[in-house]
DNA sequence: CTGGGGAGGGGGCCC
DNA sequence: GGGGCCCCCTCCCCA
């Protein structure tokens, strides 16, 4: 009996550890099981998200290219610039806008709006080319707000979240949070034109296409004609504007949901920030529109605070930044890049342009640094895009180029028969008619239309090639009367004459020495600050200039 | 270092 | 509107 109590007392602890033994195993498999399941889930959560994505994409993709093919010359926007700076704005206002060009988007540049004080409206347009983008490659970003309303809301425009897209296209405070940017981002600009385009007591411009490019390359024969609804071109302007001349403004949603529930979706602009290599995606959707409306809404909308001023015709095809106020521009972002694509003549003007920039208050500015960040400053295959210099008509010139001119005896600005109407879009330079603009623009975009025959060189003018071309042909016109040589540019006839009247306008301010030329004194200067930056890699000798090291190399050459 | 020339970029003006 | 020219400026190079 004992035996049997002791046998069934083993056998209950047999069973008990089986038990338990089997109760943890089936523990380890259901947990095993729970934690693929769940990662399925989460794996499947993800694919639901991205097939979410795509098709929201693809539904706006055919959207736009619905739009595209109701109207043949469909508007070419472009976003391909970044606002200066990156938001280096002081003052009431500050802006920057991102480009958005398929090959411009940065990893870190997204469309960022920065208003300080908030005081009145902000604009902040990007405006992509379908041509230079690529199929596809349509973006408008509109981002405009009154006064007392709340940025987070008002302001916050993109819809990536909803989508599960990206963090939103920055519309932040810069100075708090300057490095808050990047990813991709989907930003919906409007939502339904009704919605949309309000009437409110801002005016707003609205891009219109320049109907003609006047490229050489004329590969871009598109371009944007911004005109403030609501008043009518200058008389005299020589674009015509499409659309209805009728006063509107134009508000960013939120929500890129609420403009499909309403039904109403007349207008669905989209504009994403990519990470390099990652599918641009820049949609458009402009459904139900007449063509003159697609013009006049496909294009970026560009506003300013009021209505009274003259000169309501704009002409942009790239970004357009309206600054009201106060707002000091510091074309800082891709400064870099400049200084290295116009380090061999450009610097100045760039600098130029920085300073304009920085002191011209109250006047539009643009952002055209960046799309020149990504080109080639000498390819002659950046063509396709030369053309696209953008010219802005404006009463308000620069007061500095001004007084530069004035002071060149430039009679652009003298006077009011030849006002400086024509603005550059890259440098806010004013220029008194288009063809001047279009010339100039070239600057920026590198656009050299003319090449030699000869040797192939390439120059932005004709006039310029034509000059050189004596080069070629050994012609000098130019010929000095006291000792009969011949130079093949009329300056330098000028200047080489001082060697017989003696002049040397340029002297030294520490040393009171007088030379003859303007490049002597620089090299002389170098002399009382120290500057030898060019260093012999055989001795340690510091020269400060790059011929006398070379000069100093080839003693050490033929001394050995 | 200095003097000077070659060549190019850019703006303005005239025709 | 385009061509051409003048002018200024600058960089580079060489003697």
């Amino acid at each position: 009996m004992a035996n049997c109590m002791v046998f069934h007392t083993q056998i209950a602890s047999i069973m008990e550890v089986l038990a338990n033994a089997a109760v943890a195993e089936i523990c380890k498999l259901v947990d095993d099981d729970y934690a693929v399941f769940r990662l399925e889930i989460t794996q499947s959560q993800k694919e639901n998200r991205t097939l979410r994505r795509k098709l929201q994409l693809l539904e706006l993709k055919v959207s736009r290219e619905r739009v595209l093919a109701s109207r043949p010359s469909s508007v070419k926007i472009f976003d391909r610039y970044r606002g200066m700076a990156r938001g280096h704005l002081t003052g009431g206002h500050r802006s920057s806008v991102k480009p958005a060009g398929p090959n411009t988007w940065g990893d870190d540049q997204p469309i960022t709006v920065n208003e300080g004080s908030g005081t009145s409206t902000q604009h902040v347009i990007l405006i992509e080319s379908a041509e230079a983008a690529g199929p596809g490659g349509l973006s408008l970003v509109k981002q405009e707000r009154t006064e007392g309303e709340d940025p987070t809301h008002s302001r916050d425009i993109q819809t990536g979240a909803e989508a599960g897209v990206v963090p939103p296209v920055a519309v932040e405070d810069l100075a708090t949070t300057p490095q808050h940017r990047t990813r991709p981002s989907i930003t919906e600009v409007s939502g339904t034109l009704s919605a949309v385009l309000k009437s409110e007591t801002e005016t707003l411009t609205v891009t219109h296409r320049l109907l003609h490019t006047g490229s050489d390359h004329g590969s871009d024969p598109e371009r944007l004609l911004l005109g403030r609804l609501g008043c009518s071109p200058a008389p005299d302007s020589k674009y015509l504007l499409y659309g209805k001349p009728s006063p509107r403004t134009v508000h960013s949603h939120q929500d890129s949901g609420g403009a499909s529930e309403t039904g109403n979706d007349l207008s669905r602009c989209y504009t994403t920030a990519m990470d390099p290599g990652i599918m641009s995606l820049v949609l458009e959707t402009q459904t139900d529109l007449s063509r003159a409306d697609c013009n006049q809404y496909s294009s970026s909308v560009y506003s300013e605070g009021g209505i009274d001023k003259k000169s309501e015709v704009i002409l942009i095809d790239e970004v357009t930044v309206k600054m009201e106020g106060d707002a000091p521009l510091t074309c800082n972002a891709d400064e870099t890049h400049l200084r290295e694509r116009y380090s061999q003549s450009n610097t100045s003007d760039f600098l130029d342009c920085r300073d304009r920039l920085e002191t011209n208050l109250n006047v539009t500015t643009h952002s055209p640094l960046h799309a020149v960040r990504d080109r080639d400053p000498v390819s002659p295959s950046m063509a396709p895009y030369n053309s696209l210099g953008s010219i802005f008509f404006d009463q308000v010139f620069n007061s500095d180029e001004r007084a530069r001119d004035e002071g060149r005896g430039g009679g652009a600005t003298s006077g009011n028969s030849k006002e400086k109407r024509f603005l550059c879009m890259f440098c806010n330079k004013g220029f008194s008619c288009l063809r001047k603009v279009e010339i100039h623009q070239r600057v920026h975009t590198g656009e050299n239309p003319f090449s030699c025959t000869q040797c192939e060189k390439r120059f932005s003018r004709q006039d310029h090639l034509k000059r050189h071309q004596r080069v070629h042909t050994g012609e000098k016109p130019f010929s000095c009367p006291q000792c009969e040589k011949r130079f093949s540019q009329a300056g330098d006839l000028k200047r080489h004459q001082r060697v017989h009247t003696g002049e040397k306008p340029f002297s030294c301010t520490q040393c009171h020495m007088c030379f003859a030329l303007a490049g002597n004194l620089k090299m002389h200067l170098k002399v009382h600050k120290g500057e030898r930056p060019f260093t012999s890699v055989h001795c340690g000798k510091r020269f400060s200039e790059r011929s006398y090291l070379r000069t100093h190399q080839q003693k050490k050459h033929s001394a050995v």
